[in-house]
DNA sequence: TAGGCTATGGTTAGGTC
DNA sequence: CGACCTAACCATAGCCT
């Protein structure tokens, strides 16, 4: 009886560290681990009281983000702090920031254009519930 | 003889999850797990194929941050997607954006981000004329 | 597809140097 | 500080449901 008992799982096995074949594995561990990741941060920040962020864009598109006191917080203090030299002007074209300047100048760059597109559709939404706000405010 | 060995080490014991009171531990722990963090996602990054970005500040402020394929490529990524409001030029999803060098990507991106802009800003015009001109015209 | 289990691999707290 | 050591705790690959 006891020697026919076979055991019920060989636990957990050694693994090839290259991207996973398998797309039904890779699924899972991919839950699995990016769950641990998060956790692994979150017990980070207890302990040591400091403030992280986590983005994780999955191979098919799908974002996934972990942050504290908050992503977007955390990101933007980022941007700011990496920021070495002052932003070169909006008008700037873009036959200058072709791939053999620096990196991130270049960066820089492309902060300044999202900025100003941020700006550009607030004022497009603000502008267009103007028009229409003799129906009265959305919720 | 035997029974007078000690050990050497009482080996990992559990600890509190709680911010740490001993500063100097706290050094040597914020160490270990920050380098364990960055492992664990270079090795989902790896595994899974999914590009992450992760930012830490220790409580006394300096930086560290792990990013493939580069950090501040995927927070502009992340940046970029969180837009509050729909992409008005939206023909060209990110999902399908095949990882190339750094910098190619980033051209990628820019140039999409411009395109954005340019887009946004016509609208604004548009729209900024209409009121002029007669004030009630819907979109 | 997602959740639970188990044995094992891997991480790390507490040491020493 | 950092590197290294040890033993114990923890995460998770492979199953199963």
């Amino acid at each position: 009886m006891e020697e026919n008992m076979e055991k019920k799982s060989r636990g957990r096995q050694r693994i090839k560290m290259a991207k996973m074949e398998n797309k039904s594995n890779l699924q899972v561990t991919f839950s699995k681990r990016r769950s641990g990741l998060f956790k692994k941060a979150s017990e980070l920040n207890t302990l040591c009281g400091a403030d992280i962020a986590v983005i994780v864009f999955s191979s098919c598109g799908k974002v996934y983000s972990f942050g504290h006191p908050d992503v977007e917080i955390m990101v933007n203090r980022f941007k700011h702090i990496n920021q070495p030299f002052p932003n070169p002007n909006n008008n700037m074209p873009l036959s200058e920031v072709q791939p053999h300047t620096p990196i991130q100048q270049m960066n820089d760059f492309l902060t300044q254009v999202m900025d100003d597109l941020e700006t550009s559709k607030k004022k497009n939404e603000e502008s267009k519930k103007k028009r229409k706000n003799s129906k009265g405010p959305e919720n």
